[in-house]
RNA sequence: GGGUGUGUCGCAUAGUGGCAAUUGCUCCUGACUGUAAAUCAGGCGUCCUACGGACUUCGCAGGUUCGAGUCCUGCCGCACCCA
């Protein structure tokens, strides 16, 4: 197997970034539990908010108001919304009552009060020109990888038609915004296919056609049995062109983000690390993982990894965080968030650092 | 001393005679991958040749009954009321 790895600048109007690098999901402009000193504290700076989320909550008039979602959130470092896309496919495939998808424009109700709302690939370009990001996604058709190769032909097609219509979009707000080349967003086009490897390649063919600064990796990466798709992950990457980011969306474990940098893949992001961390699942340097929740580390009173310097590790025992879990004190959560996603950082900045070997 | 009521798996609660027994909490374990997720799922009498089976359970001791957590008697504990 070829060890591709990678070592790029990107540059953006709120700092330069250095890959292969981790963004947390800030999804509704916040990262659950943490504050900005936090985040920065750990190394944090790229983030991903959601399109889809922020439309809905707390609107784009808010936004707009605000001055853009750097303002509203008062982070000074690179952000990148992701479309919204795979929410609301999400949403209508758990559930087809939710919504309909159209080769126009993907309809839904909003779970949280019922109403309706369309968001076609242009919108979705503006709501992401009007968030003021600093990368973007287009709007795409993540069809669940369980689908009939046909039917997953058809969304590669809609993501592909839907792909053009974004960069139209793109360049038309560029222009009305009067927004320079050195200013403007990054743009990121993403690759569907499934499991289906012819499909994958004429998709990325047809997105590099239409040209991107960069292609994600759309959809699950992993299959109906949870294990990841080594080889379609690693191909998809072959077919993104050399000097174009690569961008594996949602992925992944430390283990699958190892794995995919030495695939080429530079950029990622996942909830993994906040979510299980509030859930009381913790990373250890050893490579596993320990639930803090578990009886065996009642009376444990050596810290969660003694290798780490996080805030959690540095000042408080195993068993005083699973205290606080048993108390549902949300300090726990916090805590816990803030040691995976400094395990995260610690392992990006350790594989930039072979890289450079 | 008299009366009334009550005693169920850690706690709290269901339970017309067919029940290994309800529900909530706690507790135990697991899941979590472009966040409908401070969420969700499973377990919680013992044992086994384990989508089934065996055995032991509802304060204690007897009794009635094919069958008792459920009915009867006595005892013990607890609660309240009257002296």
């Amino acid at each position: 197997m070829k060890e591709d790895k990678r070592k790029k600048i990107i540059k953006t109007m709120h700092g330069e970034i250095q890959t292969p690098f981790f963004m947390p999901d800030a999804t509704r402009g916040f990262m659950r539990s943490m504050d900005k000193n936090d985040l920065e504290q750990i190394g944090v700076e790229p983030m991903v908010v959601n399109t889809y989320h922020l439309y809905l909550q707390p609107g784009m008039e808010t936004i707009k108001k605000a001055s853009g979602i750097h303002k509203f959130m008062n982070w000074p470092h690179p952000l990148l919304s992701d479309s919204g896309g795979y929410q609301v496919f999400s949403l209508i495939h758990k559930n087809p009552k939710m919504g309909k998808i159209t080769d126009k424009e993907v309809i839904f109700h909003s779970p949280l009060d019922g109403s309706i709302h369309k968001i076609s690939p242009e919108y979705a370009i503006q709501i992401q020109f009007d968030l003021g990001v600093d990368m973007m996604v287009v709007l795409d058709d993540p069809p669940p990888n369980s689908y009939p190769k046909e039917k997953i032909a058809k969304a590669v097609d809609r993501t592909i038609a839907w792909a053009k219509r974004c960069k139209v979009e793109y360049e038309k707000q560029l222009e009305k915004r009067k927004i320079s080349e050195k200013d403007r967003p990054l743009i990121f086009g993403v690759i569907q296919g499934g499991e289906h490897l012819d499909l994958r390649k004429y998709c990325a063919e047809e997105l590099v056609k239409i040209g991107f600064d960069g292609y994600g990796f759309g959809a699950r990466h992993v299959d109906s049995d949870g294990k990841f798709m080594e080889e379609v992950v690693r191909e998809t990457a072959s077919f993104i062109p050399e000097d174009s980011l690569r961008f594996a969306l949602g992925i992944g474990t430390p283990e699958d983000i190892m794995k995919c940098v030495g695939y080429g893949w530079d950029m990622f992001d996942c909830v993994i690390p906040t979510r299980e961390g509030r859930h009381g699942r913790l990373f250890i340097s050893d490579g596993k993982t320990i639930n803090i929740n578990n009886g065996k580390f009642k009376d444990d009173f050596s810290p969660v990894d003694s290798k780490c310097d996080c805030m959690l590790c540095q000042n408080h025992t195993r068993s005083y965080l699973r205290h606080m879990f048993q108390m549902k004190e949300p300090l726990a959560m916090r805590l816990a968030s803030i040691h995976n996603l400094k395990f995260y950082m610690d392992l990006m900045e350790k594989i930039r650092s072979d890289v450079d070997k």
